[in-house]
DNA sequence: CTTCAAATTGAAATGATTACAATTTGACAA
DNA sequence: TTGTCAAATTGTAATCATTTCAATTTGAAG
């Protein structure tokens, strides 16, 4: 609650009720979801909600460092508010993204041939530990 | 010209000009074009294409493993024929999209935390050697 | 309380991709 | 060579995520 309303001022960004919901229901729900889910789950509680307004505010978090887009399914775009670096994992069984922490070199930002990198995105295709029945 | 034909009748793929042409060009054109940038290369030419066409061999190109997608771009799709495992740069500054030759464990398939892995994309976002004005 | 730039809203536009039905074509066999 | 037919091609229309835009509302400052 007043996490995030603290989060906001601190980045100098508007306080509206709207982007303490959105940025609310990001830092409690990691499961990368999409601008779509957001509205839907936002819009039960807060039904003037706008489409256009969840684009808005994560134009603005992203702006401001507070999340970061995920780009695993190349039919919509995912958000994710843990913005340590770290790759993901779209599962084909049960479409579910997936944080993976590996030890990649270039998770880190840095020069790749002479080139200048200022993001670095590792995505995994494949099918998830829980769908593949394991132990 | 006679290669083209060669590598889809080994594929078992129906042989037919557009396909022929369509694979001709992302074998000697490496600069991952998009679909759109396919269809008004080849409509020069073939003045009957339609984009479907272009769309349909892709898909069709792709089962058979003759190509790749490239999602660093988040808003279309990009192509390469270019099979073995690299990574990708998209480059801010003049919009080309490049490849990334690292030693990234990961290019190669495997496991990662229990989960099966099928594609590993690997995509940066900078500013290449060239915009950089670099000697 | 007033003010005003910025945020929100809903509707319309955009743009890549897909679905579909009619037409054409490639491979094969007569 | 000709006939056949499933598969490929084509153009149009539909889909769907995202953006644009103008009117309305609102948050912060004074
Ligand atoms: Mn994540
Ligand atoms: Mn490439
Ligand atoms: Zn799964
Ligand atoms: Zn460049």
């Amino acid at each position: 609650m007043e996490k995030y309303l603290k989060i906001l001022k601190e980045k100098g960004i508007k306080v509206t009720a709207q982007r303490l919901e959105i940025l609310r229901f990001l830092d409690t729900h990691h499961t990368h979801p999409s601008a779509d889910e957001i509205y839907i789950e936002l819009k039960k509680r807060s039904p003037a909600l706008s489409k256009t307004t969840v684009y808005n505010t994560i134009q603005s978090l992203k702006e401001h460092g507070l999340l970061n887009t995920v780009n695993v399914d190349s039919h919509e775009s995912r958000f994710d508010s843990v913005i340590n670096p770290h790759h993901h994992l779209l599962c084909s069984a049960c479409g579910n993204v997936i944080d993976i922490e590996i030890e990649c070199p270039y998770t880190r930002k840095m020069l790749a041939g002479g080139h200048r990198i200022d993001e670095v995105h590792g995505y995994f295709k494949g099918v998830c530990k829980d769908c593949l029945g394991g132990e």
